[in-house]
DNA sequence: GTCTATAATCGGATAGAC
DNA sequence: GTCTATCCGATTATAGAC
């Protein structure tokens, strides 16, 4: 029966709110209206705006490097894969916000920028992590130049599968479906997967529709 | 020896202020500042920020749909699709400050959402229409399933290849490389090509590196 | 910890002289 | 067409009472 913590409710009221309205659309004074707090309350617990997102990113960050943790030399499934890739989507999605307006944003929090690379980064050799797990395994066939171009299009799709399906529907930001984002990037790599994987492929991803 | 137009030059000034220091973070002022001209005459020729972005908007519409009239039933050849895609990236890059930002661009300046979109889906039936005369012409094989998904994939790729790509250098805003994306959308329809093709593309590909 | 009141700043936009 | 001066509104942030 313990209350929440005002501080904690703060974080959580603007996450919302930065992913249904976009950062730049939420002021301090939105945010203290929603929770019925007033503005000099929230001031007490953050200094800044700033604060906020800085603290929301470091959560973003923890879980980020947390899933991104992939171990070299393990055989991993399909159906694994597939696992990954729904928990990636569902963590972007949670902190959507960061990737709606990247550049504004990462151009007013500009310590934020190295650090967004660095999990940038760390996707594009976890896809890559992942895809000589198949290839060992001989799932899958590929050139490296292929191979290369393949994970990065990977991240590219992790990145920016939500705000571009949400183009679609701009009215309702509320909620995302994970699910199509999941499909898209199975079927990135299917091509190059052995026919049996393929099939799997075609017969399982439907369901993430 | 005639000297441009004070408007036409605001137009200009203001897109590549738009395109290398994003959007939201031009002021009036220093559109006005940058051209050396008064805030005041700056609202003689418009009538606010809105009406400048509207305008280049405008133009960015104009050249879309006109690169976009894709003739249907004619045989295309891939050298004239790496031209195609191209001008596009080309056209793109030239108006990137709508596709940076998107998500608070488009809510901000709500009248361009319906635009945007129709120029969105516009890109992926293009997409459509291209691979279906390469099916046609027996260079591509691929099931309906996946040219549905191939195509949304390559309108994914057009809209954000440049924001992904100018992550690693935000730094240096200024100028973009259509290359790397184009390279990197030939790469996707590489696997669904013919052995032909496809060696034409990993020869061809590099010099757009 | 929370409130009210208010300062400080900034950006968009207008009025009116030249 | 262009300028200077200025207003207005919004937003971040602080001061000080409770």
């Amino acid at each position: 029966m313990k209350k929440v913590k005002t501080r904690d409710r703060i974080l959580d009221t603007s996450l919302q709110l930065f992913n249904s309205l976009g950062e730049p659309n939420v002021t301090t004074l939105l945010i203290s209206d929603e929770l019925e707090i007033s503005p000099g309350n929230l001031y007490y617990h953050f200094k800044s705006k700033g604060d906020i997102v800085e603290e929301l990113f470091d959560g973003f960050e923890a879980e980020m490097l947390d899933l991104l943790a992939v171990p070299e030399d393990v055989e991993i499934s399909l159906d694994q894969f597939g696992f990954f890739l729904h928990m990636l989507f569902e963590a972007v999605a949670r902190y959507r916000f960061m990737y709606q307006d990247l550049v504004n944003v990462l151009s007013r929090y500009s310590q934020l920028q190295v650090r967004f690379r660095r999990i940038l980064k760390k996707k594009t050799t976890a896809f890559r992590t992942l895809c000589e797990s198949f290839r060992g395994q001989q799932t899958m066939a590929i050139e490296e130049a292929e191979l290369e171009s393949l994970c990065e299009q990977l991240t590219l799709t992790v990145c920016y599968w939500s705000s571009f399906d949400t183009l679609s529907h701009l009215d309702n930001r509320e909620s995302v479906d994970p699910g199509k984002g999941v499909y898209q990037m199975l079927h990135l790599i299917l091509p190059y997967m052995a026919a049996e994987e393929q099939e799997q492929i075609r017969l399982t991803s439907h369901t993430y529709l």
